[in-house]
Formats: structure tokens, C-alpha cells, sequence
DNA sequence: GTTCACATACCAACCGGTCGGTTTAATATA
DNA sequence: TATATTAAACCGACCGGTTGGTATGTGAAC
């Protein structure tokens, strides 16, 4: 494909996401996309075999864009401390200012969309779709287990259930954005999740038994209320 | 409308709602509908004026449904215990138990399908979800005020907060419920916000200044850690 | 005998998708 | 460097099927 040529698949892409996230993906006709691209069928049909395959690279560009977003958090909050912990809280932060400071007008997850459209995708795409959340989550595991490993919970728990949660807030928060029109709904959903680890990791390993002056751990005091 | 009259609106209803939690709304045709329910146009449009009144009748008699639910669990929560902290770990036991215990084909909420496919609906319609969502929400923050009043938060936090956390922990929940097709899911959400709830109100108002021997609330040995 | 509860037949618009063709741009050739 | 060749990029008319919606009919209940 050209440079010229990619551009046009990219241009077709960035509106079908655009539509997609704001309409649901049944709800966007590919009239609709081509529309808003001002371009016409036979460009639609010489990039994409049909709207099946759009939805797969649809979501396959964004899995991709997505994991890049994520990697940079990452290694931002990596750079910033050694310990796991405070590498969660600068990550979450990240994430938080990332998200208010968004100005799409219909935020939300593509992934939340596709799950709840699943039964028009190929299972290939349901499979890809879970996959995705399913490596995000993973990553999550290892950077919990790390935190495990150096903090004693206060209450048990795994570092399975702390990632699942971080996707299971956050997913629920962009419902709630989406569904008030308040951009600051999700990042709220992510300070109350930092909340709950600064509870739950406030005792560094080795410290058992001293049950006085139980602090919480250093980032808590990053957090701020809102009314 | 007649009593046979109603049943055949609730048929047409009680399906409607099973295809579009399974294929999202735009993805349902009314002659899917009328198949699954056995009837024909005809029928459909001497009790609906168009998909969009099934739409809102759709999300109007499941609000009623889910409100019916709410106030059921609530109650019994109420009448197990006075604490309002007790009552809202009660009650989210019950709401675990119920949405664990589902067979639910095609578990998820109607809000959240309503909310990702929003510009398809009228604005009626996109605003009767929002103030469902916040009325749940209200709900909740008049019980965790009742909280705030009896407990002091380890950590600063509204009742308000706390309550649209509860929410999104559930949305969060139930979009991954149906992306894995893992029906604990959910409820594992709900545990963890359970276990935050028992970190964040360990001591009752009027123990200030005796920071020794801070412990849990009384429900947190009811949270069992899962592998 | 009128009203309700549906069925049947039908329509225009829209849907995803096909296809023959034209323009554009890169590349080979002279 | 000018020209011929070729393939990619894109257009727009068209197709069969499906969509939401309408108009009309009919049997049963009150």
C-alpha cells in the first residue's frame, strides 16, 4: 500500500472509530463512515473486505494504540520510583489526568462496546476482544505480585483480584462519564481504587507485629476529596 | 388494555429485552423480535408506536424491575441489622449471591447498552437512564452519610463517592462478566469494594486518638480470598 | 356491532456488498 | 527527459435483501 493509500484507510478508520464509539457498532452504517471520511464506496471496499473485517482492524489499531498508551504510562511511573507501589500510584495518576483532560465528546471504551455487541462479531473477534483484556489484566497481575511481595495486605487478597479490579473500575467509570457527561467520572473511580490499595498496603514486610501506628502508605496523602 | 392484551406486550417486551442484552439494540430488528415472540407486525405496532417507544418502554419497565430488586435486598438488609454499614455489606452479599447465581445467557446491563449506543435513542430517553443511574446513586449516598455519621474514614471520602463507586465497580463488573463468560466475576468486584469499605470504617466515631489496635469491621471476616 | 387483538400484504428507505470504469501516481522504457 | 505501461486509488451506479413502518383485513370478545 502507498503512503497516500494508508492515509485514506487511516482517515476511514478514525471516522468509523469516531462513529462507532459514539453509536454503537450495528448503529454505524459503513454509508455513514464513508460520509464522514467524503469519500465513497469503492474506497471502502478496496481496504476493507467488508464490515467484518473493518471491525477487526478497528479494534486491532486501537488494542495496538491502546497498549502504546499504556507502556508509556508505565515506564514513565518505572522512571519515577522502584517501588511497586508508588509505580501503581504514578501510573494511576497518569491515567487519571490522561483521562480528565480528554475532550471526545463520546468517551468510552471500545472494548466495553464490543462486548456488549459480541453476538455480530466473528467468535475470532470476541476471542480478541477477551484476549486483549486479558493481557492487560496480566500485566497488572506481575505489577501486583511485585507489590505483594514487599507489602502485607491488610486484609488478604491477590494480586489477580487487585488487577481485575483496576479494569473493572475504570471500565465502570467510563460508563458512568459517558452516561453524566462528566469527564472527571472515571479518574474519580481511580483515586477511590488508590484509596483502597493505600489502605491496603500502609505495612511495608518485616514490620509484623508492631500493630501500633499502622500508617498508611506514602502516596495516600496525594489524594484529594472532592465534594 | 385487556389482561391478554398485557401479556402479549410483556411477551413481545420479555424478548425484546433477552435479543437486545444479547445483540445490543441497533443489532435487533423488530422481526427478530416478533420471531422470537411467535407474533407478527400486526401486533407489534398496535401495542408499540415504533422501535423507539419500545425502546423507552423496554428501559422504563426494567427500571421499575431493578428498583423492585434494589428496595427487596434492601430491606432485608435493614432488617438483619441497624448498623448502616452492616446493612450495605448485607446488602451487597445478597446482590453477589443473586448475580452469581444467574443463567443468565447474556449477562450485563441495560444502562450500559443504552449508554454505548446513546445517539441512537432520543434524548428522553438518553436522560431517563442518566436519572436512573443517579437515582441508584442517591440511594446509595443517603446510606453511606448514614455511614459517615457512625464511622470515621481511615481515609477522607464522601458518601457521594462511595456511592458512584459502588456503581461503577458493578458496570466494571459486568462487562467483564460477559467478555470472559466468567459469572463470578461481578461478584468478586463486589467483595473487593467490600473489603474497602472494611479498611476505610475500622473505627467507630468517639474512638479518635486511640490509634492502637486498629481492626476491621466487624463484616470483614465474612470476605473469602479466591485463587 | 363496536372495540380490541392480532394477521397479512405491502412499501420506501436503507443496508452491506458487487462491479465496471476512471483517475492518479509510480515505474519502466526510449 | 519525455513517453508508455501498469497497478493502485477511487468513483458511483446498481443489486438483492432487510429494515422500520403502514394500510387493511378478520375473527373473537364484550
Amino acid at each position: 500500500m502507498t503512503k497516500k493509500g494508508e492515509r485514506t484507510r487511516d482517515r476511514i478508520l478514525d471516522q468509523a472509530e469516531r462513529l462507532v464509539m459514539a453509536q454503537g457498532f450495528a448503529g454505524t452504517s459503513i454509508d455513514d463512515i464513508l460520509a464522514a471520511a467524503e469519500l465513497t464506496k469503492g474506497a471502502f471496499f478496496h481496504y476493507f473486505k467488508g464490515k467484518g473485517d473493518l471491525a477487526r482492524s478497528l479494534v486491532e489499531r486501537h488494542a495496538q494504540k491502546d497498549l502504546a498508551m499504556f507502556e508509556d504510562f508505565a515506564h514513565r511511573a518505572e522512571a519515577k520510583s522502584a517501588d511497586p507501589l508508588e509505580q501503581i500510584f504514578f501510573f494511576l495518576e497518569a491515567f487519571e489526568t490522561y483521562i480528565s483532560d480528554s475532550t471526545d465528546p463520546s468517551p468510552g471504551c471500545m472494548y466495553a462496546i464490543y462486548t456488549y455487541e459480541s453476538m455480530q462479531f466473528e467468535p475470532s473477534i470476541r476471542d480478541f476482544v477477551a484476549d486483549t483484556l486479558r493481557k492487560w489484566t496480566s500485566i497488572y497481575v506481575r505489577k501486583f505480585q511485585d507489590v505483594l511481595d514487599r507489602y502485607d495486605p491488610a486484609l488478604p487478597v491477590t494480586a489477580r483480584q487487585l488487577a481485575e479490579m483496576i479494569v473493572a473500575v475504570v471500565e465502570g467509570g467510563l460508563i458512568l462519564q459517558r452516561a453524566y457527561g462528566d469527564a472527571r467520572m472515571t479518574s474519580r473511580q481511580s483515586e477511590q481504587f488508590r484509596n483502597y490499595l493505600s489502605l491496603l498496603f500502609s505495612v511495608p514486610k518485616g514490620t509484623a507485629g508492631k500493630k501500633a501506628t499502622r500508617q498508611a502508605a506514602k502516596p495516600q496523602n496525594r489524594i484529594k476529596a472532592y465534594t
